[in-house]
DNA sequence: ACCATATGTGTAATAACATTACGCACGCAA
DNA sequence: TTGCGTGCGTAATGTTATTACACATATGGT
């Protein structure tokens, strides 16, 4: 929350309202969903989320989720590398986890180089299961 | 094409009339795109698209790119195991280069393993530019 | 033959997600 | 002061995906 409020600075109202609004959630939203959590604070119109959300992924202080059409706040935003991040998502209670796995993201610019491809950006998402929902569905009662 | 209408008995007509419509094309096409280029054979709901697009995928004859919202057919049909399959998507050219990487395939599910997260299917999308493209900007001329 | 079930079809309407176009305002540097 | 980059607000539209309803066909059991 520390680390947060010092980026803040940086940011302007809308900016700050749907950062907010995600980070003061757990789970992803998406954009319609924070437009209608953000309508008492004056924001309208999904092109006033979406132009935030763009700024704010551009900082990388938030992550879109493509297999899911919702964003995220990122976990760790002081890490380096934001363009090979992983995203566990769980298909039984919504949360996602943030994976920062060293060896997939250099797996993965293997694998470009091997294809001759000129890697920019990589998006990992695995769905499944996570660790509570199973443990829970396993134990109904 | 002989390999592929081995595999047509099973599918009915809408089915292999989208799947057609996919494999008739190099690189992936939206739903409604498919849906324009098969109005001439009697589709004209989105829905005939999209249920067409379901099965096939579940027969593993067809992948849907998340980062896209498009669809392609899959590369290579008889292959094992689709759930973990990764996509090398060039924003240039816009084609698309399945990628069937064993060390890839097995990192994530180490991943998953850590995290104590029961893996279901990997979305693994690379975005960059191919080696065609890259070679093709470098020389204007 | 009868019924139940599973799968596929067709149409219409609507929901959910995202972008384009336009005009205005502010801060800053040439 | 002018020009530029960035952000804001509104409206309209474009794109992607789903829900609801009714009907059809094939299969397998009794």
């Amino acid at each position: 929350m520390n680390q947060i409020r010092s980026m803040d600075k940086r940011l302007t109202k809308n900016q700050e309202l749907v950062f907010g609004a995600l980070t003061g959630t757990e789970g992803p939203q998406s954009a319609y969903t924070l437009l209608d959590r953000l309508r008492a604070d004056g924001l309208r119109a999904p092109l006033q989320i979406y132009r935030a959300l763009e700024k704010l992924i551009d900082l990388g202080l938030v992550h879109r989720l493509e297999s899911l059409n919702a964003f995220v706040a990122c976990s760790h935003p002081s890490c380096s590398d934001h363009s090979t991040v992983a995203f566990a998502i769980c298909d039984d209670c919504g949360l996602v986890n943030e994976v920062a796995d060293e060896r997939l993201a250099s797996n993965l610019k293997e694998v470009a180089v091997d294809y001759r491809f000129s890697l920019k950006q990589s998006i990992v998402e695995l769905r499944g299961t996570c660790g509570d929902c199973a443990a829970t569905s396993a134990k109904p009662q």
